[in-house]
DNA sequence: GCCTATCGTTCGTTATTCCGAACAATAGTA
DNA sequence: TACTATTGTTCGGAATAACGAACGATAGGC
């Protein structure tokens, strides 16, 4: 007991802690199709250390840590949340729009479009294959997620609550939640997704 | 742009990037009873650090905050959120989507989402039959559009320019210059369109 | 009142995160 | 092939997080 943070030279220890860190942001990053040093003019952290930090060789500080989150479009305890959540491979397309599969390769999200305003912004292009299922992981707090069905049948479940949509209705709930979406209908579903990443109202200010 | 992380005796700048750490590490090990030794002989952090950051005086390593969050018997990401929120849904159903028609009642643009933020978002859904005609007025100074093409075939006229869309293609321009859409396709012209007022721009979200 | 125990803070040192530049590995182009 | 761009990695130096010990403050026990 006398390694105070043993580390130096290959023998990691506390580096990897949590070691599903180093993946999670190296995932994100290239959701977004980001290059390490994209990614480091973008969040101010040296790319040096993002290299680091996905080959989970070093301890970083909360505050980069919070630095590459808040570029990365989510947060600090999204981002460190253990459990890795496999729910999307990213996949390019010819025209350069990241296209998100879900893990059973039934249902495609395409990100048509994104805004930085007070809030950040994001609006997408949903389908799914019968039997599809798109399960979410929490977005960051004060997320809202609004969906319109534009063909098909839709069941989604947030937190407890399971509502059925078909075509022409649409939903609104927090996406911070974990929520999933499934195709319950016999023909391909279709829907656009909008998502508000906001400040949680009554929020502080400082 | 010299300094790099400032900060030194007195001044914090990234310290308190979460400012509700300390609070929620202080908070927690009152509700255990423990004093700062005792915090820190069971976490194996160094009570003065513990000290430091519940003061938010320092910038930790996800290690350190590891060790506490578990002697706090709690979990890393735990510690790092805010607050949860209620939960809502809002369900809209079909009926209640207003719908617009353009003059030539060939187009169709159905509200299918708004919200008040800073700014003010609205986003539809856009069909067109061929040879529709949708033109608007300008829109509030400030104003941003983005339309994707979902199917089909669209000619936009924004002032002077012309552009042509096919499906997947997507096109953001300002909607506070008067603007035309023109469905010049043989078959049904489908979109989404995001409409943003407000920010007179150069605003950014950090 | 005095002594002791315990609390949280401050101080000097050490270890390591972080940065920027240099480097190697990989493509893409003429 | 050589030349250029871009990728991710490695390397030395500066900034600082973490450590342990020392410090003042507060509260009991005698």
């Amino acid at each position: 007991m006398s390694t105070r943070r043993g580390r130096r030279n290959g023998n990691v220890s506390e580096a990897d802690i949590t070691p599903s860190l180093g993946k999670t942001i190296s995932r994100l990053r290239k959701a977004y199709n980001l290059s390490l040093g994209e990614l480091s003019e973008q969040s101010g952290v040296a790319k040096s250390i993002i290299s680091q930090i996905e080959r989970n060789e070093t301890n970083p500080t909360i505050g980069t840590v919070w630095r590459l989150s808040r570029a990365l479009d989510t947060t600090i305890d999204e981002v460190l949340k253990d459990e890795a959540q496999p729910n999307f491979i990213e996949h390019q397309t010819k025209a350069g729009i990241p296209i998100l599969e879900s893990q059973d390769s039934l249902c495609r999200l395409a990100i048509i479009g994104a805004l930085n305003l007070v809030e950040y912004l994001q609006w997408y292009d949903f389908r799914a294959e019968p039997g599809g299922v798109l399960e979410s992981e929490p977005h960051p707090p004060g997320t809202v997620e609004h969906l319109y069905l534009i063909a098909g049948e839709l069941e989604v479940t947030v937190a407890d609550e399971i509502r059925k949509l078909t075509a022409g209705e649409s939903l609104r709930y927090h996406g911070d939640r974990p929520h999933k979406i499934v195709n319950t209908g016999q023909a391909i579903a279709h829907a656009t997704m909008v998502l508000v990443e906001g400040t949680p109202q009554g929020e502080q200010r400082r």
